[in-house]
Parts: C-alpha cells; sequence; structure tokens
DNA sequence: TCACCGTAAGCCTTCACAGA
DNA sequence: TCTGTGAAGGCTTACGGTGA
C-alpha cells in the first residue's frame, strides 16, 4: 500500500531489492528484524560500510520505501515506541480461553539451575525469543549499561532462586566497553548479595575468528578502549553482526547445558495434563 | 526545478571513567 | 568530589546539496 509518492534512484531501487531478500529470509524464519539488525546484514553481505553515514542513509531508505510500498511495514519492527494498551475481554469465557493460553508451570522448578540470558542489544531480541520461550528462559535488554533499578530487580529474582546454581548468559559486543559489561554485571549483582554466575557465551574473540563477522574501528574516545587496544587491536565487532541462525543455535546450545531436558518434560507434561482438565470442567 | 539525498542534531535514561 | 564525555537503543526532523 502506498501512503506517499517517492521517486527513488537507481542505486536505492537496486539496494532496495537485496534488502527486500534479506528480509524475505527473515520472514520465513518468522523474525521481524529491527532497522538496525537489517544494517549489520547488509554490512555482514559486503553491500554497504559499516560507517555512521550509512546506516543514516539506510534509516531513510527505509522509511521511504515503507511509505511507498515497496517495502512491507510489518517486517521491521521498533522495539522502543511501545503503547501500553490495557487489557480487555468480550466476556468471561474470552477470558478463560486466553487464561488457558497462558497457563504455564515454572518448568524450571525441579532444575539444579536458574539461567537468565541477558543482552546490551534490543535489535537482537527478535533473534533470541524464539529459542528463550522455547526454554522458558528470562531475556534482559539491559540498553549498554543497565540502570540501578533494573540491577536491584534482577538481584532480586537471583536471590529468590538462591536454593538453586544461578547463572547468567551474556551476549555483547566485541568491543571496549561491550567487554567491560558483562564484569559490571556481575560486581554489581553481587552489591546486593546475589551470587550468580556470569558466562559470556557471545560475541568472543574465538567467535570472532571463526565467522570474520564486519569489523569496525575501535573508537578511541572510549575511555576503555586502551586497555581493549592493548589486547585485541583497534577493531572491534557487534554481536548483532551474526547470523541469526548461529546465534540461535549458540543460545540454545548454552542453555542446553543447564537443563536437565527430562525433568523439564515431566513439568511440561504435568502442564498439558492440567490443561486437559481445564477443558473437562 | 523539484524531489530526493546526505548530514547533523536531537530525543531520553543510566552508568563508567578520566581529569580537574 | 565534581564535571564533562561517551556508550547503548531507533528513529525523526531540518536544512543544504545534488541528480534527474
Amino acid at each position: 500500500m502506498s501512503i506517499r509518492k517517492v521517486k527513488f534512484q537507481r542505486a536505492s531501487l537496486q539496494l532496495l531489492d537485496k534488502i527486500k531478500n534479506i528480509l524475505e529470509s527473515y520472514k520465513q524464519k518468522n523474525i521481524r528484524v529491527t532497522l538496525r539488525q537489517l544494517y549489520y546484514q547488509l554490512v555482514a553481505s559486503g553491500l554497504i560500510l559499516n560507517t555512521d553515514k550509512q546506516y543514516k542513509k539506510i534509516s531513510g531508505l527505509l522509511t521511504n520505501a515503507r511509505y511507498s510500498g515497496i517495502i512491507d511495514w510489518e517486517a521491521i519492527e521498533d522495539r522502543t515506541r511501545k503503547p501500553n494498551i490495557p487489557n480487555t475481554f468480550r466476556d468471561v469465557p474470552h477470558l478463560l480461553q486466553v487464561a488457558s493460553q497462558c497457563y504455564q508451570l515454572n518448568r524450571w522448578s525441579n532444575q539444579v539451575y536458574y539461567v537468565e540470558l541477558w543482552t546490551e542489544k534490543d535489535a537482537i531480541s527478535s533473534v533470541i525469543s524464539p529459542i528463550t520461550n522455547k526454554y522458558q528462559v528470562s531475556v534482559v535488554v539491559n540498553r549498554g549499561y543497565s540502570s540501578a533499578s533494573s540491577m536491584y530487580e534482577s538481584a532480586q529474582r537471583f536471590l529468590e532462586n538462591s536454593n538453586k546454581k544461578c547463572i547468567l548468559l551474556y551476549l555483547g559486543d566485541h568491543d571496549p566497553s561491550g567487554l567491560d559489561m558483562d564484569r559490571d554485571i556481575g560486581e554489581r549483582l553481587s552489591e546486593f548479595g546475589a551470587n550468580v554466575n556470569v558466562i559470556r557465551i557471545g560475541l568472543t574473540f574465538n567467535q570472532v575468528q571463526e565467522y570474520n563477522p564486519p569489523r569496525n574501528p575501535t573508537k578511541l574516545k572510549d575511555t576503555r578502549s586502551k586497555k581493549y587496544s592493548k589486547i585485541y587491536g583497534f577493531n572491534c565487532w557487534e554481536v548483532d553482526a551474526l547470523k541469526p541462525e548461529v546465534l540461535q543455535e549458540l543460545i540454545e546450545n548454552s542453555i542446553l547445558k543447564y537443563l536437565d531436558l527430562e525433568k523439564y518434560k515431566l513439568v511440561q507434561e504435568r502442564e498439558e495434563k492440567d490443561l486437559e482438565d481445564m477443558k473437562l470442567k
């Protein structure tokens, strides 16, 4: 559906063709991408350079492409501006139907470990969620360093699960601040008395060498760059540049290290039985 | 000439760190 | 101890430049 008439230049139309191919591959995996995520896939494919200028160019191009009907509005999502819509129901049977669809037991209740997945990047949350939903793992998106409020609330969650071994799987950029964030999280959680094992599952230097994602120049104005460049040189890498299937496999394998699948399935079966009982009543 | 393109600035919050 | 700077997220808006 065309809302605005936009006259694109030939080069822009050629790039939009490539973008449509990328969006189609995400659609087949039931993933809605963010602008940021799409941008890094274009960089990873070598179609554009990884610069602020290119990012803003893509941002403007996609805005126009959606208004002109070339790109489907449903293909791209903005996760930062969500309306707060009150829950309403048609009638009581509708409420019961919705409630039964939401019904889930705590499938980790009989596990040895309590696991959460944390990331600094909101852009990858649509890639993460199919796996974390599958295994009922909580996800925390920090958008950079976490806030005091978020740290306090998270520490309370871990303290509530202190009868288990608490594991925090972390996904962040391989850059001066990104590498510092998991250290920061561990230290700040322990200030609240939460005993959490923070495990960085990505992006690691080994993964950089294995998957060869596009590199960026290290931001020298970052106060942590001096220490970083002594170890890794003057390049850094973004975690969202990894292909979605690679990220999903990485997350799933990491969760499965701490999950007793047999016990997990026992709770699932109880859940299904409860739902059957609910239908009979 | 006009529509599009490129670029800069701004929005908003929280935190870390260097330097004065 | 205080101040300034920069990091993350995903855009939007405004303005000057450029191509069709």
